[in-house]
DNA sequence: CTCCAATGTAAACATTTGTTTAAAACTAAC
DNA sequence: GTTAGTTTTAAACAAATGTTTACATTGGAG
């Protein structure tokens, strides 16, 4: 078994574990096991839990960000001006450019944004901001040139209203759409889900009080 | 000490140090100390860490829910139709109306929702269902008459949105208080947060596609 | 006062946790 | 084939956890 073979096997099965019982409560012995290699192998090729955490964390976000961060600069040379749908859509699309391996880091990372938020400290927050902080302020600019007549404090808060949404809906999706199927017989895949979002959220952030 | 005042000390610690730690990461151990209480206490008043995490939530929910029902059902019977903002209002008045105890407890309540609906499986899904059930299912009604365009589908979706922004915005209210004043310059209150959901979730949920 | 149930306390319990160690197995270059 | 470096393995580690036990203390009712 190669590195990178048993490196893989650890991320995947403990971003299935952390998706569905969270990080506290995932012990690396469920996660060695579910992987199939010794328990010892995540602090020899990871070094902690919490480096492993951010691992699960990056090896989706990484590609995602960088590229969102392609895709702004290339709206921001050609000083485009988009609508709120557009600036929305974007996020959808470069999502769904990355995610076509498993349908669960996509929920691993909302989950982890969202306990990075809600979680007063902790390294995650710290994280994000340290390595993902900069395409976040690119991507509000866009946003704020989309919003002109709104006070910037008045899009802080509700770039954290959307941000709730999204982190909320699609970190406990998959129950979500069990029950949205079992309800209204409506199969309803990851990609429908923000879709819908997007003019929910247009016109949240377009309403004036 | 009486009873009540153990019972009651070990609540406010507990909802404390949830708030900020969350549940996992919080130990009987620094509750206890925290309320200066014997660690058994808990075991004893309580019957454990689990019966805790759910007292801490009805101590909140109990009085809140309850008066909401009061309003709901009054609503009912004079057959009013409300507006999506006023329905929106009724949340943030019933929840002002329980709250001066500490600020604290709504965040609390707010995190213990979030981890119940993005954490999988865990007894809080369940308790939520069981005990508040049928109060969400009397607001949800409110909802569908105000909305009656809106394929029951689509609101489903756009229910758990407007849950998203407000347990994600509400439960690390602290630190984006923090953040808003000093980026801000703004003092922002928790009534002020939820009165600027409003409008936000209205318009939100009046989109179309 | 006496007694009894309720409450508080200290200590110990068995598990589980993340991490480390030291030796074994493997891999590939010379 | 030997060697040097990397990876895997089993075992042990210390620390922390929730819970239970057995005993003390309390506080009011008879």
């Amino acid at each position: 078994m190669s590195q990178s073979a048993t490196v893989d096997r650890i991320l995947d099965a403990a971003e299935k574990l952390f998706a569905e019982h969270g990080f506290a409560e995932t012990s690396l012995r469920s996660i060695t096991s579910q992987a199939g290699v010794n328990l010892a192998a995540v602090n020899y090729h990871f070094g902690s839990k919490k480096s492993l955490i951010q691992a699960v964390f990056s090896r989706f976000l990484d590609p995602f960000v960088s590229n969102l961060s392609g895709a702004l600069v290339r709206y921001q040379d050609n000083n485009e001006v988009l609508d709120l749908e557009e600036i929305l859509h974007l996020l959808v699309d470069q999502i769904m450019a990355v995610k076509p391996r498993s349908p669960e880091d996509l929920s691993v990372c909302m989950r982890m944004i969202g306990l990075a938020y809600t979680q007063g400290q902790g390294h995650l927050k710290k994280y994000l901001r340290d390595v993902y902080g900069e395409v976040f302020q690119a991507y509000l600019e866009l946003l704020v040139k989309a919003c002109p007549e709104l006070p910037l404090n008045d899009l802080f808060w509700r770039v954290y209203f959307i941000l709730g949404s999204a982190v909320f809906t699609l970190s406990g999706a998959d129950a979500l759409r069990a029950i949205a199927e079992s309800d209204y017989g409506v199969r309803t895949e990851l990609e429908d889900i923000m879709r819908k979002m997007v003019p929910f959220m247009a016109a949240g952030l377009r309403s004036h009080t």
